[in-house]
Parts: C-alpha cells; structure tokens; sequence
DNA sequence: CTACAGCCTATACCTTAGGCACAGGTCAAG
DNA sequence: CTTGACCTGTGCCTAAGGTATAGGCTGTAG
C-alpha cells in the first residue's frame, strides 16, 4: 500500500494532485485506521499513469471519470473515449480560432499605437489609445 | 442614475456582470436609501463601454482597474497599457502553441485510432487507445 | 380587492485543476 | 530533549461570470 506521496512520486505528479483525484472519484484509497493517511493499492499506480496519459491528450478529469465508470461495468469505454475526442477537436478548433483572432488584434493595435504619444486624463477619456481599437469581431475568449 | 439592468443594456452586458465588475471596483454606484438597489451615473456608461473595449483586447479586470486607477491619480495609463499588450501578446503566443501542439496530438491519435477495433477491459487495461497514445511533450496544458 | 404573472433586485453557490498556506504528527540526528 | 525535515490533513484562492434562490414591485384580470 502506497502513500500519498508515494504514487505522486511513480506518477510524476504532486501529492495534492493526487489528493484532488482522490476527492473527485478516479481513486479509492482506504484510510489507515490509526492516523487517517490515504492508503493506494500497488494497481492505482496503473490508473493514475492512465489519468495523466488521457490528461495530455485534453481528456478532463469528469470525461476520464465517465470513461472509468464505463470500465467499472465491464463495458468497452472506447466508443464514448472516440466521441470525446472528436468533440475536443471541434472545441480546440474554435478556441483556436478566437485566440488567433485576438493575436490578430493585439499585434494591430501594437502597430497602431507605435506612432501614437500618450494621453493624459482627461475627464472624457480614459486610454486613447484602447479607445481608439477598433472593436470588429471580439468572439467570445472563452 | 441608473439602474444595474438599464446600464446594462446600454453597454451590451447583463446585468450580473455589472455587479460583478462593481464587486471587483470598477464601478462604484450609489446606493438607492430605501431599496438599496445599486445607482450609476450616466457617466458610467462611457467607463463600462471603456472596459468592454479593453477586456475585447484581452486586459483582465484585474488589469483594467490598474489602468484606471493610473488615470484617477492623474497619470498617464498609456505605458502600462502598452507594456500590458506585450506581455499578452507573448504570452498568446505560448497559449497557441500550446492548443496547437493539443490539435497535434489529437489528430494524431484520431488518425492512429481509425483502425483499431474497442476493446472490453480486461483488467490490465483501461482503454488501449489512449494507453497506446505515445505522450511526448504535453506542454502543460495551460 | 386580491391573485397571479412578469420583471426587477439581492445574495450565495458552482465551475477547472490544482497552488498555496497553515496546523499538527512522526522520525532521526544532535 | 529539542530541533529540523518531512509528512499528513483540511481549507481558502484563483477568472469571469452562470445559475439558482428568495424576495419586492407593478399591472392587469377576475
């Protein structure tokens, strides 16, 4: 049986991590009756590499929950893991997309601003030179 | 003086967030002696429409209300503003990275996926999809 | 006159994936 | 015996609001 820092160790994360984890459901420790410690299996080690693998592929952790209970019952979770991808890519695709429209936006209004001196307050403007962005399309920023 | 919903409405938000950006000292209404509801001055619609604009160009509140305070000392807020703009302008570009490293490796997985049929647990074994994803840099996922 | 609908207000809790801080417990070295 | 290092636990904090709940106002229909 592992402690808490001992599977943070194997698994290349930190101790709170893994507490968190434990506290959203992907790992079920026993307590140790005497000081209360978490204890893991040898075999949560197994789980948790799989958290931290489907983690760097943008699976979140509700997503990896659902697709442990999906193995818990004996069913394939390959299906729901495909379907999830899929969105992931819809979803990083827009998130892309606005994020490099705000490039967009930030490095013209650098451009706009190099020739443009600085303002003082005047009671009837605040910065100028950010009211003087023109504001198109803004999409969202998450 | 208005009301939270009528400035609201002039400045394209809802009425939460202008209560929001008051908790978070950007607005700073009165308050109505008998119901207590929260009063602003026409004058704050022009200051709301001003942190729209900043906020499109990607400045946290946080951010914005340091700009503000430099123009309610009288100083210039134009240098901060400019210095602000670079460092996100830096960091987006780290973010982008990121995401499309992200995109990388979904397609990738997507890809490598296409021929691979559903597997049942088996109780060495989650999901052989993700477990065969090869996880090279997963670059911190913001 | 009152019941109800609709709109307005206020506060409080929830979200992600942990980071950080604090208080207490255990162990070996000095 | 005490000190320091290391461990444990819990609880608060994040950004920018969304959503839910509870209460107050007015207009209208019965």
């Amino acid at each position: 049986m592992l402690t808490v820092t001992e599977l943070a160790r194997q698994t290349d994360t930190t101790p709170h991590a893994v507490r968190y984890y434990t506290r959203k459901g992907l790992l079920q420790p026993v307590r140790h009756p005497e000081n209360n410690y978490r204890l893991y299996k040898p075999s949560e080690v197994r789980w948790l590499k799989f958290v931290r693998q489907a983690k760097a592929l943008g699976y979140t952790l509700a997503e990896i929950r659902a697709i442990m209970l999906d193995a818990d019952k004996g069913q394939s979770p390959c299906p729901r893991v495909r379907e999830i991808l899929l969105k992931h890519i819809e979803e990083n695709r827009r998130q892309l997309e606005i994020l490099m429209s705000l490039q967009k936006r930030m490095e013209f209004a650098l451009k706009q601003w190099a020739d443009m001196p600085d303002g003082v307050p005047d009671g009837h403007s605040v910065c100028h030179l950010i009211e003087s962005s023109t504001d198109d399309k803004k999409g969202e920023l998450q």
